[in-house]
DNA sequence: CATGCGTGGGC
DNA sequence: TGCCCAAGCAT
């Protein structure tokens, strides 16, 4: 399936030498952090690195473990306080998602993060890639941990392509052919695949030229080519159902905790059908209540 | 399998 | 400026 003759230690080790150099210092790869908050921490960094990237995740998180600091803390909170924490992280329904996880945690697991991966993968809001990511990084099991960064890597170093295809199951194969077999030196090489991608071999400007596969690199072999990209593009966000939902979430977030009358909300709005239609799904997605003419974060 | 879902920074 | 992109998930 990899189209190369190259053994996988060709590129796990120049990878795991790469980075011991070259890794940044982010909160959740320093051991203070670990000791502070455990595999609850790791939790939390990954469901707000869905989608949000790191720079802007970072204060964010230490508010939000200084205020929860474990499954129990959180799950005792409101929605609201909830949603008003969770702030400009974006896509709202991840914040949803983690309050639910950490009921379920506390209710199913004893207030303990679960380590087995189908545990995991039960809770509200894991996929593929946070399961496998909170396996790996909090309890140092050996799994393929598969985002958005490892598939750039892999589609251009194994596959010779400029961009990954879409997301798929053979992802998660490829990955794990890969894998070294020791388990320490798999949770290095699911770090560093993911590390590459983000700060080397990234989506527009890949820096070749300080790269550690470079030797090994299948899509510079061929010369770099120009192989098409099939990756799904964002809607645009400008006039979207999504900017109303946001513009009027935030409205709910500064006003909270009290309510505001539901006429008051995106009144200037210009599409009073689309208005409309953002308040009744935010209803629906459980992202904000309906109390008469009142409307707000849900209690 | 395709789509909907926030927010802000970089080029 | 406008477009692209960012440690995905649920449906």
């Amino acid at each position: 399936m990899p189209s190369t003759s190259l053994p996988a230690s060709a590129v796990s080790l120049p990878l795991a030498d790469w980075y011991r150099g070259a890794a940044r210092d982010l909160p959740w790869r320093r051991p203070r952090f670990h000791e502070d908050f455990g595999a609850w921490g790791t939790l939390v960094s990954e469901f707000m690195l869905q989608q949000t990237p790191v720079n802007r995740v970072i204060p964010h998180l230490e508010a939000w473990l200084d205020r929860w600091p474990t499954p129990a803390a959180m799950a005792a909170a409101s929605t609201s306080d909830v949603l008003q924490q969770w702030a400009n992280l974006g896509y709202p329904r991840r914040a949803l998602w983690l309050h639910r996880a950490a009921v379920e945690i506390t209710e199913r697991h004893g207030g303990v993060v679960p380590k087995d991966v189908d545990a995991l993968l039960k809770l509200s809001g894991i996929g593929d890639y946070t399961a496998r990511a909170v396996a790996v990084f909090a309890y140092g099991d050996r799994h393929p941990v598969v985002d958005t960064n490892t598939r750039r890597v892999m589609a251009r170093a194994i596959l010779g392509q400029a961009q990954p295809g879409p997301p798929s199951r053979r992802d998660l194969e490829l990955m794990d052919s890969l894998l070294p077999a020791d388990v320490a030196e798999s949770a290095v090489f699911n770090a560093a695949a993911m590390e590459l991608g983000a700060t080397v071999c990234t989506a527009r400007s890949p820096r070749c030229e300080i790269c550690p596969l470079v030797g090994v690199c299948a899509w510079v072999a061929a010369g770099r080519p120009d192989t098409g990209d099939t990756r799904r593009r964002q809607a645009t966000f400008e006039g979207s159902d999504r900017q109303a939902r946001g513009a009027a979430l935030r409205i709910l977030r500064a006003a909270a905790p009290d309510a505001v009358l539901i006429d008051s909300v995106l009144a200037e709005w210009p599409d009073p059908l689309q208005r409309d239609r953002a308040i009744d799904s935010l209803i629906a997605d459980g992202l904000a209540e309906a109390d008469g003419e009142m409307l707000s974060l849900p209690r």
